[in-house]
DNA sequence: ACCTGAACACCGTTCAAGT
DNA sequence: ACCTGAACACCGTTCAAGT
């Protein structure tokens, strides 16, 4: 009996958004066309949302917490030593891309002055990478140890959904071998070469 | 005397988007922006280039060139070892990514159904990297090798641009790391790992 | 308290009319 | 042969009016 309960909701605002973006690409992340989707009319989604900008921010947000519980759900089922839980945490975010790949390349994307990648997820889904890097390279080297890893794995999927591998050849192949040279050149086991432009540097 | 002589030309409205793609981002690239650089009204544009699509994709076209042009010249002037040359054409990436972050960022970005990478030019950039990888991983891994050094050295500027790394640490530093552990981790002589899930692949 | 149609500024694109 | 204003469909956003 209140004057109007709500016709939607931002959840489902933002699944919408989602599925548009996953589907057809951002641009067609219409107001629009979300409004469609969840059964009102455009100018409704501003008593939920307060712009475009923020929609897009609120799903690559949703986007990142997702990403860190399935990080956190392959290093709980993986085993103890650093090399099989590299290579689970790789797979996992792979398999994430996979899923979403027009969300995930948006993951660590420039969209422009308006539209800055939400840190506070980002910085969630960063910590199991640390904490895989930590046990692979040692504490000391965890930080350049995480960014590497995460360099790689972002810019292999994102070439991947780009549909960048056009050379044949075996794209799984591709990717283990980029891990498999990772875990093998950060492991402590595996000192620098001659003329090795790192120094030790604590965070 | 001819009717009305170009007052603009295909190549200076490609270098005016690119202005404003760098300066402003990729939203700022509107049809009546690049025509006012130019100096004519937005419908003049369309005598010279098919649509917004193709100017944004002739925009990546153009700098795919540079950055083939960029690499070559970083394996002219480098030494014949293959750790170095893999150095050189990494270094030489990132410095083409630092001078124009948000083109770079969108030569493996996927802008939707209508505007697919311009496949030709990106294929010329990867030959040099291409001879760096078989120099370093031998001809039968130049493939995945390759790919691997692609895909971390594009997703670490890519990041870069973003601004994902704000958890302090030194950005060079990790740069650093992760090409040192793809050099020895791609190179022949450290080898894989016990239950390395890689497998001699001609590409 | 939320939803809506109408309105506004803006954008990409087309086209007839100019030169 | 290229450039232009006018026009169209579309987009994000605001707001007064509905319930």
């Amino acid at each position: 009996m209140s004057p109007a309960p709500a016709r939607t909701s931002r959840d489902a605002i933002l699944e919408a958004a989602r599925e548009l973006l996953e589907e057809e690409g951002l641009d067609a992340v219409t107001m629009a066309a979300v409004a469609s989707r969840v059964g009102v009319r455009a100018p409704s989604l501003y008593k939920h949302i307060r712009d475009r900008a923020e929609l897009v921010s609120g799903v690559i947000a949703t986007a990142a917490a997702e990403l860190t519980a399935a990080l956190e759900h392959a290093l709980a089922t993986a085993s103890a030593e650093p090399a099989p839980r590299v290579r689970a945490i790789a797979s996992a975010y792979r398999a994430f891309a996979h899923g979403r790949p027009r969300t995930a390349a948006l993951l660590f994307a420039d969209l422009g002055p308006e539209l800055p990648i939400p840190q506070a997820e980002l910085a969630r889904s960063a910590a199991p990478v640390l904490e895989v890097a930590a046990a692979l390279a040692g504490e000391g080297r965890a930080l350049p140890a995480a960014r590497a890893l995460t360099a790689f794995v972002h810019g292999f999927t994102s070439m991947e959904t780009a549909g960048a591998f056009r050379l044949g050849g075996g794209v799984d192949e591709a990717f283990a071998t980029g891990v498999e040279a990772l875990i093998a050149g950060l492991g402590p086991a595996v000192s620098s070469h001659p003329g090795d432009p790192q120094f030790a540097r604590p965070s």
